[in-house]
DNA sequence: TTACGATAGTACTAACACGAACTAATATAG
DNA sequence: CTATATTAGTTCGTGTTAGTACTATCGTAA
């Protein structure tokens, strides 16, 4: 059995239907996520964002791009936006000039803690559908799949 | 136990690792596979259309669009630039003149036949990490999961 | 202390992504 | 056969994404 694959033999590897499954998975999971989002008016990396600052107090662009896998350039955009809606503030921290710590508003606070439970009890709705012991295996596989792709 | 969450409790439940291990997985495997386009020159949902074309002959956008999952407003965009590099031609169907097939050209296909094995095996070194049993356990989970937010 | 390198955030570009409004062509109900 | 509804694809607006270049600030080494 060579490593070697045409077009034709290519289009039927086993790893094939893991993959499909992977990427049906995450973008069911991803559209229902963003549309629990939606009632709350935010998009889904803006939500991630209030949902950081909500657990963790303030944070540097730096520690929230950490924390959400936000790229820097991304998330001036989408902290601009959150600041239209003045659900946060910049504030530029004094010790270093050059960070700028990203602040709850009271607003932001109220839409956090109404908001995060409620998408919270919607998306573990769906997830419970697995038993515990199939979350725990799924969660084992894809990580070990997740270290496949680092 | 009832179903009342707060902002503190909501935040241990225990489905979150697993959502956690989705999103790692499905954006470690993202960004190698557009890695692997990217030697091509192409774009995920470029090398998407191109893998589809390849593998089924000419398709309408409408086709191309239910496969791929990508919206008709966007693929009009992929297929223009798909289009912009010779890689992909229109052509108005006769029966129906609302409809567009795609069709790859020359040098479309001579990427079709050279991308797509090689990319292929890209992903497979990865896939093959997890053993055939713990694929099809994957396999299985993900399509439950999948299910669930349907 | 001054030059140099690293770091934090912004500005800009190209490509997606989704939804809604729009146009043209086809199908269907009456 | 005509009015209406449906379908295919494009266009447009808003937002996300990655990457690169840029500015300002900070740390450090000569």
């Amino acid at each position: 059995m060579g490593s070697r694959l045409n077009s034709k033999t290519a289009a039927r590897q086993d790893f094939m239907p893991l993959m499909r499954a992977l990427v049906r998975a995450y973008q069911g999971f991803s559209a229902f996520d963003a549309d629990g989002h939606r009632i709350a008016g935010l998009t889904v990396p803006q939500a991630e964002v209030i949902f950081t600052l909500g657990i963790s107090g303030s944070m540097t662009f730096r520690d929230i791009g950490e924390h959400t896998l936000i790229s820097k350039g991304t998330l001036t955009g989408v902290v601009n936006r959150l600041e239209g809606k003045r659900l946060v503030r910049r504030v530029t921290s004094k010790a270093d000039q050059r960070c700028t710590q990203v602040i709850l508003t009271e607003r932001g606070e109220r839409l956090f803690e109404q908001h995060f439970p409620r998408q919270i009890n919607y998306l573990k709705q769906r997830f419970d559908r697995l038993s515990k012991t199939e979350k725990a295996e799924a969660t084992r596989l894809l990580e070990k799949l997740a270290a496949a792709f680092w």
